[in-house]
DNA sequence: TAACACTATGTAATAATATAACATTTACAA
DNA sequence: TTGTAAATGTTATATTATTACATAGTGTTA
C-alpha cells in the first residue's frame, strides 16, 4: 500500500489545477490561475510543485518545463517515468507499459551500473497531427 | 557518411569550449567564458547552441538546463540519446548502448506509434559517490 | 497541556534561463 | 553579381526558478 499523503491547502489546490487540466501547465501559468485563490507569489506554486513531484502525484516535463498529473494509477511508479510529446501539438502522454518500465529499471550499463530512478520523453508526431 | 557541417566562428568557439569541459556546461556559464573572445550576448550563445545540438553535436541535459558534447563517434545518433547522471556529483555520461537505443528507436506504444526521437535520463549515484 | 520538531505559508527581492525584434554582415550557389 | 540562407551584433524583455527571512499550522510525545 501505498502511502497516504494528505495534501495542504495549496499543494491542492495547485493538484486540482493540474489534474483537472487536458495538457501540461507551466508554473506561471498556475500561478496566474490561482491568484484568485489567495496564492500570490511564485514561491508558493514551486514549493507545492516541489511536494507534489516528490510525492508522485504529478510530473515535470523537462523538455517543456510543464507539469501533468501522473496518471499511473495512484502514481506508484514516481521515479520511473515516460512520456510521448507530440513536436507538432504538444499533446503530452504519460506511458504507462510494464515490459519498458522492467526494462529501463533493470537496465544495467557498461560499468554495470543500475539506475532505479529515470525520465524517457519519446518525441514524435500524435495521430491527429500525423494524418494532417 | 554524415553530413560534414563546417561550424561558424562562433559556433566552434562554443563549441570546443564544451567539448573540452569533463562536466556539461550552462549557457550563463559559457557565455562568462567565451565574453573574451568576442561573444557578449546571451542570445550569441544560444544561437551556437541551438545549432550545434541540431547537427548532433552536443546535447541538452534537459533536467539539468546544461550542454555536453556528443561522446558517439561523429555524433550518429543525435536525435536518440540516453545519459546517466550521478545525483551526488553531478557526473553525466553519454550512453551508448546498441541494445538499448534499438530497444527504444523500436518501441511502440499502445496505440501503435513509434517514436524516432527521444531523450533518457537516468539517475542514480555514480561509483566514486556510492563508495563513499 | 506544553514543549518540541516538522511542515507549510507569506512576502519581497533577485537570480538564472531563454527569447523577441530589428539591423547588418557573411557564405555561397545560381 | 545577385539572390538567398545562415550567421552575427545589440538592446530589451520574457520566462523560469531560488534565496532569505518571518510567521503559522500540525502532529507527536513528555
Amino acid at each position: 500500500m501505498e502511502k497516504q499523503h494528505n495534501l495542504s491547502k495549496n499543494q491542492k489546490i495547485i493538484f486540482d489545477l493540474i489534474d483537472k487540466s487536458p495538457e501540461p501547465l507551466k508554473a506561471y501559468s498556475i500561478l496566474f490561475n490561482v491568484q484568485k485563490k489567495g496564492i500570490n507569489a511564485p514561491l508558493q506554486v514551486y514549493r507545492a510543485l516541489d511536494k507534489l513531484v516528490e510525492i508522485g502525484k504529478i510530473h515535470k516535463i523537462e523538455s517543456r518545463n510543464a507539469f501533468i498529473a501522473c496518471q499511473n494509477s495512484s502514481c506508484q511508479i514516481s521515479k520511473a517515468t515516460a512520456f510521448s510529446i507530440c513536436e507538432s501539438c504538444e499533446k503530452v502522454s504519460e506511458i504507462s507499459n510494464t515490459k519498458l518500465s522492467k526494462y529501463l529499471s533493470n537496465f544495467t550499463d557498461e560499468a554495470g551500473m543500475k539506475y532505479s530512478k529515470y525520465n524517457l520523453e519519446f518525441f514524435g508526431l500524435c495521430k491527429k497531427c500525423k494524418s494532417k
